[in-house]
RNA sequence: GCUUGUGUGGCGGAAUUGGUAGACGCGCACGACUCAAAAUCGUGUGGCUUUAGCCGUGUGGGUUCGAUUCCCACCACGAGCACCA
């Protein structure tokens, strides 16, 4: 038989000698760029899934390849991140020596599987070359305006003093020590991202995504139309204004409920007679976590703000004041106008707090939502179109100056400070005289230091800022004393523009030459997980925008196609972990079945884009394809060209266009029913065996290659163009007609493929089965479809 | 709750400008080889009845000569968002 770990290694070492996979910017072959995600390389190594996500596109790079594309296909690392933080702390060594330890592992088992990146280009998020220019970046975005500083609340461990992600503050518990997180307010540089949220709606358009990762970025950036509408307060001269889609159902707005944090509690703080309540509610909504805002506080809870009344401008009614914290400060006005009868929120509010009820829509139930004829509602009485009613309200409301229509967006701006070590550190500076100032270019990058011992500080403070020698500096620009920011970036800002670097990784000189840029233009394909497709590709596109805008990238889109590849769950059907002890370890498999078994299985196990249950069985099953494919070996004769051609040429049609279309499982049915023509045969010729082996070789091109140089069919497959289809060859002469009767198979036959309708109907009606079913009925309509059936309707 | 996707044999899954449902693989059964087992090869494999047929793609209806495919209602499961006014 055959040994997979010497066919693999030779094969691996011929692709590095040949430089077989290295990309040449500026070639006059057309250019081709698939991107997977960069993987951050865990202490736990490769998982089975990333095995599936890169051998999909090695299996797209590889066909583009023979095709004649120039293909850049890289890899790197997103290496800044918690976990190595972590270890690091722990075992008091620098994070960056876990990294590189980690990275090794993880490249050698990619290696292992045979993918075809081109590691010249490879780097990690952490080299302080590729920094360098990630820091360049977000002072571009400094030096226009998009970043600014910004107090917001972030989660806070008191016990362990530090801030925490939602995914270490799950469940409103430290993940680390168990205590109840709070929000602490903080200092956080920020990126204008809201700024975008049309564009990066619009840009849609010019991306080929499809459905449901664009509707995931729709989701995200949130766009709704609406109106401003300004309520006066009594005895006041403050105005309220709040933000409503809903300006039709104005009528029935018997109360207004404003944000805990909003503004004007503290204006009119003197006309609050129950000012002291009020406070207790904002402290109580500020101790409230994420999780029991959203998890525990299924009941409404609110306070009603006494000594203030606001007038509804359309009923010049007295309407009351409530704070509450299901209305967020951070969305449309921090305040609305609420409509008890006609919301579901509302409703529940005026009910718990015996607040009026107003109908302004007929309707049975309470709330009622959907459309309906207007009452109590003055001018737009009878009115039954919900968009009419809108239309002619906002005019109105356009004509007595109280408001505007206005578009809200729920993206929101992006929070770009960590207060972690392990990340690029913000390249500003702080001076009392002259204030924020940027790091010049000139002394880019400012590295993280070199010291193994870094404990969270007792206020939430980065690590960085209890390194003295670290965070004293000059000025740049008066040359006195100043500290450095302390905040590094967040683990997607490397990630936000790594897609670009790959263009020109080794470029000390700029972040990536324009020649590079214009030649590699945008990527072609992008694959990555589905927990990736709202805010990793909406960091990169607005990121990629920003970029454009400022002159600097030729493309407004960076990306063409995105795909978001399923989990492969363990054999339990459960995701894999530990705990469950449903890990598949690829490394073991390699070992026992070899790379290309592992592949071409996990390109079997079925649809790309859905999750899919690991099978050792299934497993099996592809490599006894492979076995019987290195058979065929064994029948080789003398002749030439193909004994079932149209068959062959048919493979080579559906192979090539199901890679095209990720339909990888097909693809290879497609291989094993040719492998199962050849096995029906005594003999077959070298042409039909290099035939499989060439569209079998992007899915598992070690042992194609072997089987390739062993029986001299060829030139080496990877330096070979792919076979090219006869359209015509693809064309049966003959098909299998089938009879029905009423809709029910009744009879078949071979029949030429240029057999007239006429011809057709008459042998139908010959067939004896057909006539037995016809027999005595009247026939009522023959549908007579060529290259299909006959169809006799009889009653 | 909203948005969205998916429901096909024992299992993973094929097939949709509406036209032979179950390709391919796994598993299983029987047979060959073997002292025996594994591996391999061959045959069969949706269910029910057997010369032929009936039923069958989550459920119920509809359109059609013909529906896994189109339409309506419902059920189940998964994913994303989650008090966004």
């Amino acid at each position: 038989m055959y040994n997979t770990k010497e066919i693999e290694k030779k094969w691996q070492k011929y692709w590095q000698d040949h430089q077989t996979f290295a990309a040449k910017t500026g070639d006059k072959k057309e250019k081709y760029y698939l991107l997977v995600e960069f993987p951050y390389p865990s202490g736990t190594g490769l998982h089975v899934g990333h095995a599936r996500s890169y051998t999909a596109l090695d299996t797209v790079a590889r066909l583009k390849r023979m095709e004649g594309y120039n293909v850049l296909f890289p890899m790197g690392w997103d290496a800044f991140g918690a976990p190595a933080e972590q270890y690091a702390i722990k075992n008091h060594i620098h994070p960056k020596e876990a990294v590189k330890e980690n990275i090794k592992t993880f490249k050698k088992q990619i290696e292992s599987l045979g993918i075809s990146f081109d590691w010249n280009r490879e780097f990690a998020t952490t080299d302080p070359e590729y920094y360098k220019w990630t820091q360049w970046q977000f002072l571009k975005f400094y030096e226009h305006k998009m970043a600014y500083k910004a107090k917001k609340n972030i989660n806070w461990c008191p016990t362990c003093k530090t801030g925490l992600s939602n995914e270490d503050s799950a469940g409103g518990v430290c993940e680390r020590c168990g205590s109840k997180v709070v929000q602490k307010e903080k200092e956080q540089w920020m990126l204008k991202m809201s700024d975008y949220a049309e564009d990066l709606l619009k840009g849609l358009d010019d991306t080929n995504f499809n459905k449901r990762v664009k509707l995931g970025q729709i989701n995200w950036i949130g766009r709704s139309e609406g109106a401003e509408i300004d309520f006066e307060i009594e005895n006041a001269k403050e105005k309220l204004k709040v933000y409503t889609t809903r300006p039709d159902t104005i009528f029935g707005a018997t109360f207004m409920v404003i944000a805990p944090e909003h503004p004007i509690l503290e204006k009119l703080k003197n006309k609050i007679t129950n000012i002291d309540e009020i406070k207790k509610y904002q402290e109580y909504a500020k101790t409230k976590t994420e999780f029991e805002r959203t998890e525990l506080a299924k009941e409404k809870t609110g306070v009603k703000v006494e000594g203030i009344k606001a007038i509804n401008p359309f009923t010049n009614k007295e309407i009351q004041v409530w704070i509450s914290d299901y209305v967020m400060m951070n969305y449309g006005t921090g305040a609305i106008m609420a409509v008890p009868a006609h919301d579901d929120r509302d409703y529940e509010f005026a009910t718990k707090f015996n607040i009026p009820i107003i109908k302004v829509i007929e309707g049975d139930t309470l709330p009622y939502i959907g459309e309906g004829k207007y009452i109590n509602s003055g001018f737009l009485n009878g009115i039954t179109k919900k968009e009419e009613a809108i239309q002619k309200m906002l005019e109105e409301i356009e004509n007595r100056k109280i408001g505007n229509k206005k578009v809200n967006y729920r993206l929101q701006d992006w929070i770009f400070s960590r207060q972690r070590f392990w990340g690029e550190p913000i390249p500003l500076v702080y001076c009392e005289k002259c204030g924020w100032q940027p790091v010049p270019e000139k002394d880019l990058p400012v590295l993280l230091p070199d010291v193994a011992n870094y404990e969270p500080t007792e206020d939430g403070e980065s690590p960085l800022a209890n390194i003295d020698e670290w965070v004293n500096t000059t000025c740049p620009k008066c040359g006195g004393k100043a500290k450095r920011e302390t905040d590094t970036m967040p683990n997607w800002a490397g990630s936000s523009w790594y897609f670009l670097r790959y263009m020109d990784p080794k470029n000390d000189k700029e972040f990536v030459s324009k020649e590079a840029l214009d030649y590699w233009g945008k990527v072609d394909w992008y694959d990555g997980g589905m927990e990736h497709t709202a805010r990793h590709l909406l960091y990169a596109r607005f990121w990629n925008q920003f970029l454009y805008n400022i002159g600097l990238v030729p493309n407004k889109e960076p990306i063409n196609i995105r795909v978001s590849h399923g989990m492969i769950l363990g054999s339990d059907g459960e995701k894999m972990s530990k705990s469950k002890g449903n890990v598949v370890n690829p490394n073991e498999v390699v070992e026992e079945f070899g790379a290309d078994a592992l592949r071409l299985y996990e390109m079997f196990i079925g649809d790309y884009e859905k999750d899919a249950a690991w099978s050792t069985n299934s497993l099996k099953g592809c490599k006894r394809f492979l076995d019987r494919v290195w058979n065929n070996g064994e029948k080789l004769n003398d002749k030439k060209g193909y004994t079932n051609e149209s068959l062959v040429h048919k493979t080579i049609k559906k192979v090539t266009n199901d890679i095209k279309t990720m339909k990888f499982n097909t693809a290879i049915s497609t291989l094993m029913i040719l492998q199962n023509d050849y096995d029906d045969k005594e003999s077959i010729t070298k042409d039909e065996l290099r035939v499989l082996v060439h569209l079998l070789n992007p899915f598992a091109p070690h042992i194609t290659e072997e089987i390739n140089e062993k029986y001299n069919l060829g030139k080496p497959l990877c330096e070979s163009a792919w076979p090219k289809y006869d359209e015509e060859k693809t064309i049966d002469n003959t098909y299998e007609l089938v009879f029905q009767v009423n809709g029910k198979v009744r009879g078949k036959e071979t029949v030429n493929v240029d057999t007239s309708k006429e011809d057709m109907e008459s042998l139908a009606r010959q067939n004896p089965n057909v006539q037995k079913f016809t027999e005595g009925k009247e026939i009522i309509k023959v549908i007579a479809i060529p290259g299909k059936l006959v169809n006799i309707v009889v009653k």
